[in-house]
DNA sequence: GTGGTCTAGACCACC
DNA sequence: GTGGTCTAGACCACG
């Protein structure tokens, strides 16, 4: 698995970890009952901290992408489909606030389609 | 000058302070070479630390939207095009993220625009 | 007398009023003996508080430039010289923080000289 | 790092630690992705309140010159050059006012460079 | 009255 | 352990 840490980026790495995860299930590189990478070789092939990945296995648990399976270490238990739906979920709520504030601030509806079209454009 | 300010969001008082104020002058409420409330004033208005607006007010100003002067109090320094327009860039940056993350887990455009209009039809 | 104030200066509005008198004694504006306007007449000139041109004259009456005479006024007690000199000595003064400050941050002699000629070719 | 604090100078100290750590970084002391001492550490080291330091860094921050890092603390950002560069700017500027006002009042440009070299000579 | 700096100490999120 | 925010309250300079 081979997850993009920025360590730069504002948003928490345990974060990053958990939509790297989400991703790789995604593009069908991890696929139900999947083994993860255990903690601590993940931790130390992406350079973090051992809890920061506890961490993002244990929310991923909770959410009910993952579980951990005693001795046998975390697989995966959604499929494709649902973390899609997921991510989207999460990724519109991201997006909830600065149009709204967009809004408030009183841009019109057409700049900011004008917008959106152009970072859909953008490679990387 | 009335802001609204939640004590309870995630997003720092200061913070709300300095949205607050640009989006009055967005709106024309408050023009250039207005007076801005004092810092002890606006601060037992919203039932917040004197330090919290402190911070506020000199942020806008290292950032150029206000000014402070001797013994006098704030004024306003940027008209309505020049904050509206670093609000819509900065608004336009935090958009960038979540979008080309939607499109790399697969989501089709049209999809999005849907979100979008969503939102922005939204009250609140 | 004609004194050039900006209210957007960092330099406390005073010391401006203060250098204002010195400039006019060194043009020959204002000599020995002659009277300077009074407080209140020089503050509704230049839009500030009669306090602030108070503390104003009281430290020029300090430093030996003026001199408060009962029921006349402040007169000019310093020749052109005198406060040249006197003038001379506070900016000197002032360029020593920031000089050795460039000295400190290895800036060579010849970048400082070439920086120093350049600003005294400005007009303005 | 061992930054020179006078807690009787009137410039504030956290100032003064902003040109102490740029310092550190123009003389090569820290380079860049070293990590700073933490804020409680460098506190504690000068005897000053965290939130002093906690604004230097936060504003040097701002300026791009260092970052902070989750948990893990700030890291410098920038080279000797950009830093150098910044503060070569400011200072000028700062030289601006001053010898601009020696010109209008007459100083002939020759006695300017005379106390340019001479507080260049010396020491401290 | 205004803003500007500083201290002391609390609480939180992240690693 | 790290930084980030906030409060409470002191002291100073400026007008």
């Amino acid at each position: 698995m081979w997850l993009n840490i920025d360590l730069r980026s504002p948003s928490p790495i345990y974060d990053q970890i958990k939509r790297g995860v989400r991703e790789e299930i995604m593009k069908g590189n991890l696929n139900e009952e999947d083994t993860l990478p255990s903690i601590r070789e993940l931790a130390s092939q992406i350079r973090v901290n051992p809890n920061t990945v506890a961490r993002a296995y244990r929310e991923l648990e909770m959410e009910g992408t993952i579980m951990a399976r005693q001795g046998l270490g975390y697989i995966v238990v959604s499929n494709e489909e649902q973390v899609r739906d997921s991510v989207f979920d999460n990724l519109s709520g991201e997006l909830r606030e600065p149009i709204l504030r967009l809004k408030k601030s009183g841009i019109p509806f057409e700049k900011l389609l004008e917008v959106i079209k152009e970072i859909w454009k953008d490679q990387n």
